[in-house]
DNA sequence: CCGGATCCTGGATGATACTG
DNA sequence: CAGTATCATCCAGGATCCGG
């Protein structure tokens, strides 16, 4: 038997022997939001050894999980189906993690990708489902995201969009606001979010739109 | 920041940081189950070393997710409620890499609390709910249940059920049952699983309980 | 025997430099 | 840009020992 190997005939044992070492869950996270190029996925892993990341991708590939799409000249990783079905797993891990969290650290980034899975985990489709289509320009941290909620469906894509129906700039305080802490009229007034344009209501449906659930 | 930290800010890496190290998250498993002692830990994961096992438990004792709880003269490790909430988790892993095994090696063991998530993780509620209560007695591999489906509500417990409605015995070919690949009574036909009372007919009923999905 | 603690070693991880 | 190569470090794993 390989040595890392747990030695139970188990689907967790199993999971865990293929996404359970340093770091590779981290590299499905961001290919959950898209497919990415070598240097993208370092970007967004700041911390990561390059020959680490070198072995997680050919790992992730070797257990079927990633996939090596070569563009013209470029490659490309991209989850394979099965790699896309860790979803549930990634979103669970971080709805769970994110109550753990406590104010952000200096040394701490915040990543497009990361914070792509992070409202992804927390989006509540059944109240969504009741509120007018709406588009946000979300700024958190260094990240710029623009956000489109109608009905049901979330799509999340990065940079700032244009013709957002409500712009703000958040800081730490958005920990706070979705974990449902600060509610988010208070957010505005204590300057914790920074409205950058549209009404300020808005950012009431965007609270109960995001939601990690206690 | 700490050596072992990912450096962002975010519920993944949180959730990493926390139970992403070997072993951690099939301690997590094991008490999902039921409070457990430090002995009956160890025989449930035969391969972890001893100082590992104690090692993790103090971890995750100081991160908040599981407690010691001392019953009279003995301790009993359980989970906290914030570690409780990892179900979803441990659940996603599992049926997920339950679709990664291939059939159980040797050197592989088949945990009574391994299969009991298995068995959780591959419960369908909505399919469950409109057939009549069971009791199943299964023996798979050397592990012994109890599976009492009654509506939407499941309860699996240790050791045989006397008055069980149907006892079967499974080897590997609980796999291909529970992923669908292989129907009951072929399964029975071939001997792959061996009826020992009740109706064969309950053993669709099982397998329609109790399926992952591909 | 239970519930660990201690010591030692090998391999995985991490930092850095280098290359087609 | 997309990785290798090299070296240092640290943790996992195994064996052994200890206190109640």
């Amino acid at each position: 038997m390989a040595a890392r190997e747990y030695g139970q005939y188990c689907g967790v044992t199993r999971a865990l022997e293929l996404v359970g070492e340093r770091w590779a869950l981290l590299i499905v996270r961001d290919l959950l939001v898209g497919p990415r190029r070598y240097g993208e996925l370092a970007a967004g892993l700041p911390r990561i050894p390059s020959n680490i990341l070198a072995a997680r991708l050919k790992e992730l590939q070797g257990a079927g999980i990633i996939r090596r799409a070569p563009r013209s000249r470029i490659i490309i990783y991209e989850l394979t189906p099965y790699g896309r079905e860790l979803e549930p797993v990634v979103l669970a891990l971080s709805a769970w993690g994110f109550r753990a969290l406590d104010e952000p650290r200096d040394e701490q980034v915040v990543t497009p990708d990361a914070m792509t899975i992070t409202l992804r985990s927390a989006f509540q489709a059944d109240a969504a489902a009741s509120l007018p289509p709406t588009r946000y320009a979300a700024r958190i941290g260094a990240a710029e995201l623009d956000v489109r909620v109608s009905g049901r469906a979330l799509a999340i894509a990065r940079g700032a969009a244009e013709t957002a129906d409500l712009a703000f700039a958040a800081g730490p305080g958005i920990r706070r606001l979705l974990s449902g802490e600060l509610a988010a009229q208070p957010a505005i007034a204590t300057g914790e979010i920074e409205l950058l344009h549209g009404p300020a209501a808005l950012l009431d449906r965007f609270a109960l739109t995001f939601r990690v659930a206690a």
